[in-house]
DNA sequence: AGTCTATAAAATGTATACATTTTTATTTTT
DNA sequence: AAAAATAAAAATGTATACATTTTATAGACT
């Protein structure tokens, strides 16, 4: 539990840049937040930087930050390095991993498959939760806050392709063959269903950033 | 260029922290900070923000922000984490690395060789100069900031082993071949000695801490 | 007219003052 | 005496006011 004034204002201005009631790529004003969220330009202040050190604004530096465009090289990038960094933290945690934390993983599996009333958000949210769960047993906290931090600013890119998603049922299929995996502690499977995983959901997405970007 | 207070401000606290003046582990203390680098609040809590963005700090959430101890299990995860991204990084950029580039990264080199009178932290300076120059090329901005980011992190380490460094020479040498690899195009000779060089480093730094912490 | 300079306006950075929250110490109760 | 509750203190969060810097505008000069 965080104060809560700032974590309120914090939450509602993700959620403005998540569906586009800020301009994208003109520098926002200090003050013109101030008015339109109702306090004094301090906590703005923060509350920018901080959104600014997780990827949901771009600073240029001496210009005022801005919301930054979508970009199929950043998503790429993103994918890329996830690739490349969870199957390290899930080879740490396999080995480490005990029951009561395989029930809860599979949990969430459980309620991801009965997502009928849920958002797009709530969705990455439980997705992110299964593997955070899994990670977090490997007991890593430089290596998972760096990964943490790159799902964040994947997370910026969820709400983009709304519709396109009947890529969940593919998504959960591999959920589950990876927790299978991981069930019989076997760790090269587990890795490789996990780097694929990942490498198909970053293709997905690159390819449609591509095509909307594009006209 | 930035605005001056701030930016000397976060470079006099950075430093402090560097060279222990300030209490380890313990949290600060706003109002005594204030006091101590003779400016508001303000400025402190926005540059605290930012150190711990950068690693130099570590915030408990609630309680205060402090100066983390070194851990062998961040080194490792650091390095960890660089053996894997640069690589692409480098990956990307050898194809597009053209004469100027080069010339300016055997430049950097060559003033590390001269480094009679410098700091341990203007020859970290020199290094990531040189690997940087080269990471650019390859024109990935959020790859290459999240490298820039795990550089800044290792930073604070190098301090640590001040003396320890007649690994200085093989670094060197390890420079020099693998900027004869990139010259040559060899993508895969190149990464390979990136990822070595990397390795190497982190498997020194790790053993250190180890040592040093363990009494 | 175009460019440069100077001046005004706007925006960000910082200090002081105040409010809220968290922590510590003291007191009260069982 | 131990634990809980309460009051005081300290520390952080926020607002208002001011200073500095940046950006835009208008005027002067070649």
């Amino acid at each position: 539990m965080q104060k809560q004034p700032a974590q309120q204002l914090y939450a509602k201005i993700k959620l403005d840049i998540r569906s586009n009631q800020l301009p994208v790529g003109e520098p926002l004003k200090q003050e013109a937040l101030s008015k339109r969220y109702g306090v004094s330009r301090i906590p703005i202040r923060d509350v920018l930087q901080r959104l600014k050190n997780e990827g949901w604004l771009t600073g240029s530096g001496k210009r005022g930050v801005m919301v930054p465009p979508f970009t199929a090289g950043e998503a790429e990038d993103l994918y890329m390095m996830r690739m490349y960094l969870e199957p390290l933290l899930l080879g740490h945690a396999i080995p480490k991993l005990n029951q009561q934390t395989l029930g809860k993983a599979a949990d969430f599996l459980a309620v991801i498959d009965q997502s009928k009333g849920l958002t797009i958000e709530e969705l990455g949210e439980l997705n992110w939760q299964f593997h955070a769960c899994l990670y977090e047993a490997a007991n890593r906290p430089t290596l998972f806050n760096t990964v943490a931090a790159l799902h964040q600013q994947c997370g910026r890119y969820i709400g983009f392709h709304s519709q396109k998603l009947n890529y969940l049922e593919a998504s959960q299929k591999e959920h589950y063959q990876l927790l299978d995996a991981v069930k019989q502690k076997q760790l090269n499977r587990g890795k490789n269903i996990l780097k694929a995983h990942i490498s198909d959901a970053g293709e997905i997405l690159v390819e449609y950033l591509l095509q909307s970007l594009h006209f």
